[in-house]
DNA sequence: GGATACCATACCGAAGTAGTAGAGATTGAT
DNA sequence: ATCAATCTCTACTACTTCGGTATGGTATCC
């Protein structure tokens, strides 16, 4: 259940492309910069999404990537499994520490947690989280205007 | 937010103090032996929950550990966070990376998650856990007389 | 053909995990 | 009083993971 830096940076970048979804592809330098997230390190990411079939590439110059999706058909819960694996809290969760397997009590607990977390991902798309996103950059542009002022 | 070995051997660890609340102290020995925990690693911890004030120990010969308050008055949360430190489960959860701060929308769906988790562990207490387990140790019990039967 | 981009793989330092080791302090029993 | 059982504290260590960086490709546009 670990959440990393690659769970923050790879929504991130994919909230970036949901905002601009539909102009066409977005360089991962450009993803890089605007989200402030290690341009080597996105492109891990970006190929870890990439085979878990979120984003496609288009290489070469004026290159870059884009959701395969509509933003609205991509959930949290994808975008971060394929980039920490399944969702397990524990490496219990039902398992068999010394032979106690199914007679654990603990092991109820831990995977209401994991249930619980996975609601909450599956629930939340790309679209909601774009959609603030885009709100947020509008609101700062107008500050900055107003700040010009 | 990251559950590790800690607070799986530190929650059967509690449970099993939690069958057997009422009856003096329980060896730390004791614990590890039925329990399966390393038992120098189960001293680190239960160390760290003497410390949080969720059991008292008593030195000496026929020394052991107890719960320092009814099974159903401790919660997982509390067990989890003494162990693990608090729950949150990105760095971000309203941090400021890069300035983002709080224009950042990915920021609400890591809050939400840590509440789903927070909600399942304050909300189940070493009570619920520990007749759960006393009614597996029970059926083993049954099976391993009707074995031998 | 060169600039721009993605692709793959390897590497690296720092931190964290899961213990282990050993010496010391305290208590109950004999 | 002594001994064994027990908790207490600190340090150490092998291993893995995390968060990147580096290098050298390959594809595409102009």
């Amino acid at each position: 259940m670990r959440l990393t830096a690659r769970s923050e940076y790879g929504l991130l970048a994919l909230i970036d492309l949901g905002v601009r979804y539909g102009d066409g592809p977005v360089s991962a330098r450009e993803v890089s910069e605007r989200q402030c997230i290690p341009a080597k390190f996105l492109e891990q990411l970006l190929g870890a999404l990439r085979k878990a079939g979120l984003v496609s590439a288009m290489r070469g110059a004026r290159g870059g990537f884009s959701l395969t999706r509509e933003p609205s058909r991509i959930t949290v819960l994808e975008v971060v499994e394929a980039l920490e694996g399944p969702l397990a809290p524990t490496s219990c969760d039902g398992g068999s520490l010394c032979g106690r397997s199914g007679a654990c009590a603990a092991a109820g607990v831990w995977a209401k947690a994991t249930d619980a977390l996975r609601d909450v991902f599956e629930t939340t798309t790309l679209a909601d989280l774009s959609v603030r996103q885009a709100r947020f950059d509008s609101d700062a542009a107008k500050g900055r205007e107003k700040e010009r002022a």
